[in-house]
DNA sequence: ATTGAAAAATTATCAGG
DNA sequence: CCTGATAATTTTTCAAT
């Protein structure tokens, strides 16, 4: 349940099978999973937990509403900055994390230097978040996106 | 377990306590969520079966290293048009729906379009989404922004 | 690496306050 | 709505193949 592999795992079909099932649904007991990928208890349980040490399996959860939970509002935040330093890059990072609303943030290759994903109650807190961040790090640029529709989420990969 | 919720749910602070638990690790057992949020095993039992009843928990899953999978590259694709009818719109939510690649997908207010979040085994496989794509719907303009590297990824929603 | 069984732990139910 | 006990189910271990 420990290593963070950098490198695809070696897995088999019934690996990918029993992945397909955690992912749908993780609450299913271990007779119904080894049922439906064709296998029995032990085996699966074994797969599991060499899925879990291997890294592939990080973590279990749940998924929430997010309406249900007051957080309505979703927004992509497009970041260009002139700051390329390791001083500068370290506090946005810590930024970032330090913040729980930002569930998602890449560095971006090309003109757009980071796309980062907001969940928060409206826009006021959008403002809130922004005037923080801008507060803490020099930014150049940002376009905020503001998320009308939720057309297709999932945390499901095809594996 | 059913409701879509659209509106927030009512909870008290025990409920948000249990949620906080639940999505830092699902697999724990309702003994430790008990001891953990100060109350015992029946009523944490009974609000987690309220809260996935009035759907404020939709799933239970398990979280995969993409890169494990073979899943090393992301794309967030921005999207314009310039066909907005009903028609239109319904084969582009087809088309993304159908994809399981396409993990997020979400229709945005101002000048851009829609923003989809993909995830693929490399550029190559990207190319072979957005061929798919402009052959099944008419598309004014894209922008495929390339993710270098992911700074921070959480499906905890700050309860 | 899988089977089948047995032990340990957990989840789900329920009477009573 | 909570406490504490009980029943049902599931997880985990393990000997044998």
């Amino acid at each position: 349940m420990r290593e963070r592999s950098e490198t695809k795992a070696r897995m088999d079909l019934l690996d990918r099978k029993i992945l397909i099932e955690l992912q749908d649904d993780a609450s299913q007991s271990l007779d119904d999973i080894a049922r439906k990928v064709g296998s029995s208890k032990t085996p699966v349980w074994n797969r599991i937990r060499k899925l879990k040490d291997a890294g592939v399996i990080r973590r279990q959860t749940v998924v929430l509403d997010p309406a249900a939970v007051g957080l309505d509002t979703c927004f992509f935040v497009l970041i260009r900055t002139s700051e390329h330093e390791a001083g500068w890059q370290q506090r946005f990072l810590a930024a970032l994390q330090s913040r729980p609303e930002v569930l998602e943030a890449h560095r971006l290759a090309g003109e757009i230097d980071y796309i980062v994903k907001l969940r928060v109650s409206d826009a006021r807190a959008y403002d809130a978040f922004y005037q923080a961040l801008i507060a803490e790090v020099k930014i150049y640029n940002v376009t905020a996106l503001l998320s009308m529709e939720e057309l297709k989420s999932t945390t499901i990969l095809p594996v």
